[in-house]
DNA sequence: CGGAGTATTGATTCACATCAACCTAAGTGG
DNA sequence: CCACTTAGGTTGATGTGAATCAATACTCCG
């Protein structure tokens, strides 16, 4: 697991040590203040100036979550946002016969509670160790009503997971699973570019089942699709990990 | 293309008289002003109080669209905003080779361009004859930012629709064909409530491509599907619509 | 009346699901 | 340190729901 993500031997993931994932470094992602975080620049605080950002971060909490640990489920009371520093995350809905869809996985920099509404819309979990900022819904509703420049923020981050979800229903939707499986890819690629990694390899902490729940598929599928990728060489399958190896074939199949 | 939104051919659909459409009636859609605006309540002018609203009403523009005829295409550059009054306008996206997702079908009551963004992530077209409040983008977010109770209703909004497309991908990734369109069905019975109607008969006004393209289904099978909803009396189809006959059937269908 | 657009229905095919066997790596505990 | 377990992954054989291909019907409209 950890063997190809360690940059530092000694350091747990998420702990102040330098370490990488999702192609990011997450250094300091559990920094005291928020000067020193890892995400400031990518995630929602980017709106604030220096003074707001210290106000804000009085507010917030850093918590941990182990592997597997579940932040909240669909339906729960919401007292809580997040703001992911380190690790990945999945938001899924259940059908009431046991169907799982993701709707989506989170990275460093995003955020969990856009809605501010009083009950979650859909569980989350940890997939892999995950730190994030917590901070009380109430104390953060004042805090946007307080700071218009949040709110703009926040409605554009808003917008561009709308953007997303409308982006990954042409792929639920009008995509064969080779397609689907070659444009999560690059998609994946170009969030983790813009969170500063290189990404030719892609980290994937989430196991096949997770995929094919994001994808619409079965995990059987997503394994053959990623194998017959691989034996084309368009891919190379690494632990916990694919590293794109013809990206423009990748494009080719996935083109949007 | 300015000459098809012309407000006032008498007697047409969304001119004033009294019209059934989407179970809501469109009676006064082209008002002059807001005051005797039909989707006042509903849409996101209802958080401006009076003085606003006059301030609101006068950067608007009362348009028509024909049925069939395109409000804008994806990539566009986004130089208004909408805000529907009466009838219905699809939204969807195209992959290069012609494939078609329908990502949302809009109400009266229903905002267009909520993420203000430079340029469209979507194409538009009226299904059926469609007015609308359109607004100059610029003067918009102007308007915005100089009245933080619409940004709110606006990411509000936007919350909500996300929630929608959310629950959309459990649709699509996760159902099979005919929980698909006991689920739209209910869905669109509950937009219909919300905007006024008894709303047992749902007026469709698109066609089976349509449904189908929002579904990630086929047109036939859509079809077929409908006939044996049909067949069982769970629905009854009508002219341009479906009545459901047995609401508790459709909802054991298409629990969610 | 004729034609275009839309809808229905049937026959057949096929992409993906399902069912099942087996493999590997990482614990866990005696 | 090794037997055992568990979770995840791969691969093969078979089944099936929806797509595709195709024919026909309906409805509106000029």
């Amino acid at each position: 697991m950890a063997d190809l993500n360690d940059v530092d031997a000694t350091g747990s993931p998420c702990s102040g040590e330098a370490r990488v994932l999702g192609q990011t470094r997450c250094r300091a992602a559990q920094a005291a203040s928020c000067d020193s975080c890892g995400v400031k620049d990518v995630s929602v605080c980017s709106a604030l100036e220096a003074v707001e950002l210290e106000a804000f971060n009085a507010l917030s909490e850093k918590v941990i979550f182990r592997s597997k640990e579940t932040l909240f489920l669909q339906g729960d009371d919401a007292r809580a946002v997040y703001n992911v520093t380190c690790g990945t995350l999945r938001l899924y809905k259940l059908l009431p016969d046991g169907r799982r869809q993701i709707v989506g996985f989170l990275l460093p920099g995003d955020f969990v509670g856009l809605s501010l509404s009083e009950r979650y819309g859909f569980s989350a979990d940890a997939i892999d160790q995950v730190s994030a900022c917590r901070f009380d819904r109430g104390d953060f509703i004042d805090f946007v009503d307080r700071n218009p420049h949040l709110l703009r923020r926040l409605h554009q981050a808003a917008t561009h997971e709308l953007t997303l979800a409308q982006d990954h229903m042409v792929l639920l939707g009008r995509r064969a699973a080779e397609e689907k499986v070659a444009a999560f890819l690059l998609a994946m690629r170009g969030r983790l570019r813009r969170l500063g990694g290189s990404a030719v390899t892609i980290p994937l902490a989430m196991t096949r089942q997770d995929l094919a729940d994001h994808l619409g598929l079965t995990l059987e599928t997503v394994s053959r699709v990623v194998s017959k990728l691989a034996r084309e060489k368009t891919i190379l399958v690494v632990p916990d990990g694919l590293r794109i190896m013809d990206a423009g074939r990748l494009e080719q199949i996935g083109a949007s």
